[in-house]
RNA sequence: GGCCCCGUCGUCUAAUGGUUAGGACACGGCCCUUUCAAGGCCGCAACAGGGGUUCGAAUCCCCUCGGGGUCACCA
């Protein structure tokens, strides 16, 4: 049984690169009829609370990323959370302890760095010099006495080579001396990630660690830890970690700054910002960024238009298939296929998935994506009445593929909102409306309008024939009658926006930007 | 700096000794068109460099250069 995990600490965020990794470990368990466990990183601090545990369940969940086990599910190996496991860690150190793997050292954090500090001086490679190594009980005794506080320290080789097999990166072999003698323990019992890690995929009966690149260089000392336990080796795959955009620095959400110079990745910011100031969603960028899951479910996207792009971040099948279904993912996913190399993220790619999949799902499947960000925005009524729902379906079919995020609904804002709430933009008002041939083309069509049939087709037969009596442009009527019913210069069909919006409203909208541009 | 990893169009990638180095995103042009999208067609653009091995190298070997990760009583 192939069991797979993610052991995310609890930041109050999902990061891009962090779930890309735990996508690879839920494919490559579900590839093999296998399990996914989700295990909480907390050794840390005190600090973690159960908020900031909560963002990273449901993005996952969002994301439809299931857990065997884990948080909120339980299961057999539990605690899955490290915080609740202390007894664990500190009986595999008193095992290392007990078997010469380990001591006990008392040496101060200053005095450490001063020996480090030596040693780049001399320009050699730092090796503890173990001077406070205890190595008998009456050592203890005698720097306790002192005043001094113990911490377990890994005892590692000082000749030999570490060799293990990396699924990514294929034979390792690290020579045991570049290896420090790491803490594993605290003065006061608490234990650290590598000692904690190793116990728990040993204690959950993991069997492929699938995780971010950085963590290569843990993995002899973790080698050594289990090793000294006696426990059997878990296949290792390292995967390169997500950079970013434009370059191979590994991607952070604390450099929001930077990447908005970057125009791509600026423009599906932007885009979003947009529709969260519309929503009232605070736009700080500890919540709202690029970089964190959640920027993509608050505007809008489509959870498996992420998963599918996250999925090509770094893997591929071949030279031509792009998009997966889920049951594909599982069916092709392969640790072989995982690229060596960073890759950076390409919001711009994302969103091109993004509109490819929103492409494809039906008017009835939008209309309900795109209803709670009307709500939202107050825009019509929660729960929203049948014909509320009906007349957002129109809208949506009417749009087509300009809805690209559920957000754009807001675009549309215009079918929404009485006409003395209906807001111009500038741009297009001087430019359509305000000029003298467009009030007087207005005035005319207005009036046949107060007879017409309203149906986009019956509407645009109106249209065309009008601009021809008239001598004029399609074009100089309909971008007039565009402004001066829905505020803005692009939009859908013209006669598409009159029939949904209704004689009364157009009358009203018309009239409201004739009684400005009057005398002109 | 030590150790480790990586290096094909701007970006994501295909190629596993023999291809005019393919596709996608982005970008540019044209067409379509009531605006805006979408769509169609065309185009721009890469094997980091140098040595080998071989009839033949993006692919194998060596060196150089470049980029990154890691060197905590963080995870």
């Amino acid at each position: 049984m192939i069991r797979t995990r993610f052991a995310p600490s609890p930041t109050g965020y999902l990061h891009i690169g962090g779930v890309r990794t735990a996508l690879f470990n839920w494919l490559f368990a579900r590839r093999y009829g296998g399990q996914f466990l989700l295990r909480i990183d907390d050794t840390d601090v005190g600090r973690n609370q159960p908020e900031a545990l909560q963002p990273i369940l449901d993005g996952f969940r969002w994301l439809g990323i299931d857990w065997d086990e884990g948080p909120e599910v339980g299961g057999p190996y539990g605690p899955y959370y490290q915080s609740e496991r202390l007894d664990r860690y500190q009986a595999a150190v008193k095992t290392l302890l007990e078997k010469g793997l380990a001591y006990y050292d008392y040496a101060t954090v200053e005095e450490m760095k001063a020996e480090r500090e030596a040693a780049e001086r001399a320009k050699r490679p730092f090796l503890y010099s173990r001077r406070w190594m205890a190595e008998t009980p009456a050592d203890r005794a005698r720097w306790e006495s002192e005043g001094r506080k113990g911490v377990v320290r890994l005892k590692m080789p000082r000749e030999g080579v570490c060799r293990f097999y990396d699924h990514i990166r294929g034979d390792m072999a690290v020579e045991w001396t570049h290896e420090a003698d790491h803490v594993i323990q605290r003065a006061d019992g608490s234990c650290l990630y590598n000692l904690a890690n190793v116990v728990d995929d040993h204690d959950m009966r993991i069997t492929h660690v699938i995780r971010a690149e950085e963590h290569l260089s843990n993995t002899p000392r973790q080698i050594f830890i289990a090793q000294g336990l006696g426990y059997e080796l878990p296949e290792y795959a390292h995967v390169p970690f997500v950079a970013e955009p434009g370059s191979k620095n590994k991607l952070s959400k604390r450099k929001l700054a930077q990447y908005l110079k970057n125009p791509d990745f600026r423009q599906v910011y932007e885009h979003g910002k947009a529709i969260a100031a519309v929503l009232g969603l605070p736009a700080s960028a500890e919540t709202f960024n690029p970089v964190i899951v959640d920027f993509y479910r608050q505007v809008g996207y489509l959870p498996d238009a992420l998963v599918n792009y996250l999925l090509l971040l770094g893997w591929s099948l071949d030279d031509k298939t792009e998009f997966f279904t889920r049951a594909e993912m599982i069916r092709h996913f392969s640790l072989e296929r995982i690229n060596k190399s960073a890759a950076s993220f390409d919001a711009k790619k994302l969103r091109a998935f993004q509109e490819r999949y929103m492409a494809l799902e039906p008017v009835e499947r939008k209309t309900e994506l795109v209803l709670p960000f009307l709500q939202k925005a107050k825009l019509i009524p929660r729960p929203a009445p049948a014909e509320v729902v009906q007349r957002v379906m129109a809208i949506v079919r009417a749009a087509g593929e300009r809805i690209k995020v559920a957000g754009d609904i807001l675009d549309y804002d215009a079918f929404f909102v009485p006409t003395e709430r209906l807001n111009y933009d500038d741009k297009a008002f001087t430019q359509h409306i305000r000029k003298p041939a467009a009030n007087a083309l207005l005035r005319k069509i207005r009036q046949r309008l107060e007879t017409a049939a309203f149906e986009a087709k019956a509407l645009e037969l109106l249209i065309q024939e009008f601009a021809q009596t008239e001598g004029v442009k399609l074009n100089d009527i309909n971008q007039p009658l565009r402004v001066a019913v829905t505020g803005k210069a692009i939009g859908f069909s013209t006669y598409e926006t009159l029939a949904l919006l209704g004689r009364e409203h157009c009358l009203e909208r018309i009239d409201r930007v004739l009684a400005q541009t009057e005398g002109l």
